[in-house]
DNA sequence: CATCCGTGGTA
DNA sequence: TTACCAAGGAT
């Protein structure tokens, strides 16, 4: 049975052939994904450009590949280059994120591409180097070197610390496990294709063996896992329950003018949504709840309710009473600032804030990455 | 090591 | 519907 202690040895077992049949399934069956090289060209020379594997590889912190796919072709038209994006405003770059999440990888995103640029576009091409940028970890930093550079990093992300606690029934529950599936993988990669091999081991945990129901009669590692015998794979891997969300309230007030622009405002730069822009609202952020009526509005107008939306963000769920007014003023308010009329999807909103105002003003917006207008 | 940080999809 | 979770990083 596993052991929920570290005393087993790696080299306790055998492994000679993992390597082979994964990367032998990853020919045959590996997902054609658009910052990807496939096998066969890599093999005969192909080298992928840093820059995507490192856009892709940030869009990708805790975000789903389809959700993915649109932002990267998105940037890339846009931005082709390092040297473009470092090039761009970080005000650019926060506009086309808006609805990915995790904004500060957007403003990460940004000033790894100005220190890039100043070295002349040219990644560095070790671990180190690359762990040492703003917004690549250990996971960012071990899977650019392993794919853009073929150096033989040990890659341990999500799909690999599922993949590895099965193969080897590692009971012991994360993140304590953390060095034994370390280890595990260390010996593992094959130094001719590290990246291959990470990519293989993250296609197999998206594919066959996924979070709940994999698909084990298909997998090219059955003979080799040790999960499989126990009759409950899904077992692994362990993971100490979660605090349960608490539930804020706050209200949302979207003033909009006779030519339809929006009154927004700027986040701070740093925390939640940090650097977004936001129509405004009664707090929300703190542990109370904001006030839910139009005395806390930011000021006087005929505001009128248009509904509520929910949102649920990491750490907590949101209910938003919303408010709408049209007003006559000009001139915005002290830190406010109108958006351009009819261009609301070309701000730096978050996916609540587009809620919000979609509920005072239906059929305003739309999700996905912002596409200008000529 | 724990907490904070988005969003959308799935069973 | 609730609950989980996806190619994690910064502090």
């Amino acid at each position: 049975m596993a052991s929920l202690t570290s005393t087993r040895k790696p080299a306790d077992r055998p492994v000679t052939g993992i390597a082979d049949r994964l990367l032998a399934w990853y020919d045959a069956h590996h997902r054609d994904l658009p910052w990807r090289v496939p096998p066969r060209e890599l093999a005969s020379g192909v080298r992928p450009d840093p820059y995507r594997v490192w856009l892709s590889e940030v869009m990708l912190q805790q975000t789903t590949v389809e959700a993915v796919k649109a932002y990267f072709q998105a940037f890339l038209e846009r931005w082709p280059t390092v040297q473009a994006l470092g090039a761009a405003s970080t005000d650019d770059v926060m506009k086309a994120w808006a609805g990915l999440g995790y904004y500060s990888r957007a403003r990460n995103l940004k000033a790894c591409a100005d220190r890039i640029a100043a070295r002349g576009g040219v990644f560095p091409d070790t671990e180190d180097g690359l762990r040492a940028l703003p917004g690549i970890g250990a996971y960012t930093a071990a899977a650019i070197a392993a794919i853009a550079f073929v150096r033989p990093a040990v890659v341990v992300d999500g799909n690999v610390e599922r993949v590895i606690t099965r193969l080897f029934s590692i009971a012991m529950p994360l993140p304590a496990a953390k060095p034994d599936i370390r280890a595990e993988v260390e010996r593992l990669v094959p130094a001719d294709r590290p990246g291959d091999f990470a990519q293989a081991t993250m296609d197999l945990g998206a594919t066959i063996c996924t979070p709940r129901r994999p698909r084990c009669m298909l997998c090219p590692l059955r003979q080799d896992c040790s999960a499989i015998l126990s009759g409950d794979p899904e077992f692994y891997p362990v993971k100490l329950a979660k605090p349960e969300k608490p539930q804020r309230k706050g209200a949302a007030f979207v003033a909009i003018r006779n030519d339809g622009a929006v009154l927004l405002r700027k986040r701070p730069e740093k925390g939640l949504l940090g650097g977004m822009s936001e129509v405004p609202t009664t707090g929300w952020t703190a542990r109370i709840d904001g006030a839910t009526g139009t005395d806390a509005a930011p000021f006087a107008a005929n505001w009128r309710p248009a509904g509520s939306i929910g949102h649920v963000f990491t750490h907590f769920g949101l209910e938003l009473a919303v408010y709408r007014a049209d007003v006559d003023f000009t001139a915005p308010p002290q830190g406010f600032f109108w958006s351009r009329p009819g261009w609301i999807n070309d701000e730096a909103l978050p996916t609540v804030m587009k809620k919000a105002i979609e509920a005072a003003m239906p059929g305003s917006t739309q999700k996905g990455p912002h596409k200008r207008k000529a």
